[in-house]
DNA sequence: AGATGTGAAGTCTTTCACAGCC
DNA sequence: GGCTGTGAAAGACTTCACATCT
């Protein structure tokens, strides 16, 4: 295999192969074919066969892909092969649905520390991790914490990012409705779900 | 202006043009130039120029865009220049943070009837709405409701989706971690934030 | 002058078609 | 025979550069 830089949709595709192969590695099946998973996950076989030759291929021709190898391939390529500590700022009802996520454990995140400015919250203990005060971020630094998740109202968020970014958090999920900037050296990725329903209407056959 | 298909990529920006325009309405400046509105929210000028001229182009030259007028028109693109109202289905936490999402009624949403299967929390009243048993998903015809929102854990979402859209929704957005068909018809668009999240640890600068 | 609107160039991504291997 | 891996073609999207208008 040559060089390539690898597209981003490719990597944006990984995690969604990995669901699949995930509920298929439950079923005891050893092997899967491009076909099976496209059908599975939604995607073409022949864009799942590139995605993978990206990195070399990982299957075996004429035979399929062995999904025990795939998912450990796919693990180790979007790092999380190991866990990554996670900060939650914001403990409302979004910032509780991300605590009661079971996916994150699957895909290697552990919420290490949970902020918020509620007095009536701050010192609960929900799902395991006490709450702490925010003012406590500045001590996050000492934690080996890598992300920091954003859960807080749109206002708060660019305030809440320069304090992670300060307490020396790598990357952010930030669900908060608003624009923010960091520095270069951090990866911010960013969920507002009223950005994609205010698409669905545009595509609705309204009769 | 000649006829062009519509870049999807162009509609998805659509609505982050309108969350930047809402905040400089709000402060009463009159117009905007595209390198403005381009830093308030993250993209270029010219890809900004770009989308509005594949509808014509809404602004005058030497001049910039009226806010009013351009949140009005972007508003009509995406069809939420009206109300549409939607039913959401699982009121756990990620249930109640989307009940309580102010950003749905000002991209032009209202939930207009809930679900549950929890005996407990059938008959309340959550934000104003009253959470019915699922099995009253069957009477949502009745109501003209357009969009279903899907919020309950990944093993029930094919299950709900084939009510929605047996109840007559054109439109789904679901939030479980699954991936789930629809007939043609019906426009369903998924989020799942640990996809996302999933992506982040490949792009951090690990030292 | 200053900002938009847009063809054309450039880049990135998907799709195809088939060689290569089990 | 069946399924993967991949160069090449096709397609989609972004960026550029500048003509156009106020």
């Amino acid at each position: 295999m040559r060089y390539h830089k690898i597209p981003s949709e490719t990597i944006k595709r990984l995690p969604v192969y990995l669901r699949g192969l995930v509920l298929l590695c439950n079923k005891e099946v050893g092997r899967v074919s491009s076909k099976v998973l496209a059908e599975l996950v939604g995607i073409n076989p022949w864009q799942i066969r590139k995605d993978f030759s990206y990195f070399g291929g990982f299957g075996t021709r004429g035979v399929g892909y062995e999904i025990d190898e795939l998912i450990g391939q796919i693990k180790k390529i979007l790092k999380i092969d190991r866990v990554h500590k996670t900060a939650l700022v914001g403990v409302g009802h979004l910032g509780q649905a991300v605590l009661a996520y079971p996916g994150f454990v699957g895909y290697g995140f552990t919420i290490a520390a949970a902020y918020d400015n509620d007095p009536e919250k701050i010192g609960k203990v929900i799902d395991n991790i006490r709450i702490e005060p925010i003012k406590n971020l500045k001590k996050l630094d000492k934690r080996d914490i890598e992300i920091g998740i954003i859960a807080v109202p749109f206002q708060f968020a660019q305030i809440i990012a320069d304090q992670l970014v300060e307490a020396g958090v790598k990357g952010i999920l930030n669900f908060a409705p608003a624009y923010i900037t960091v520095p270069k050296k951090v990866k911010i990725i960013s969920i507002d779900f009223a950005l994609d329903l205010a698409c669905l209407p545009y595509y609705l056959n309204s009769k």
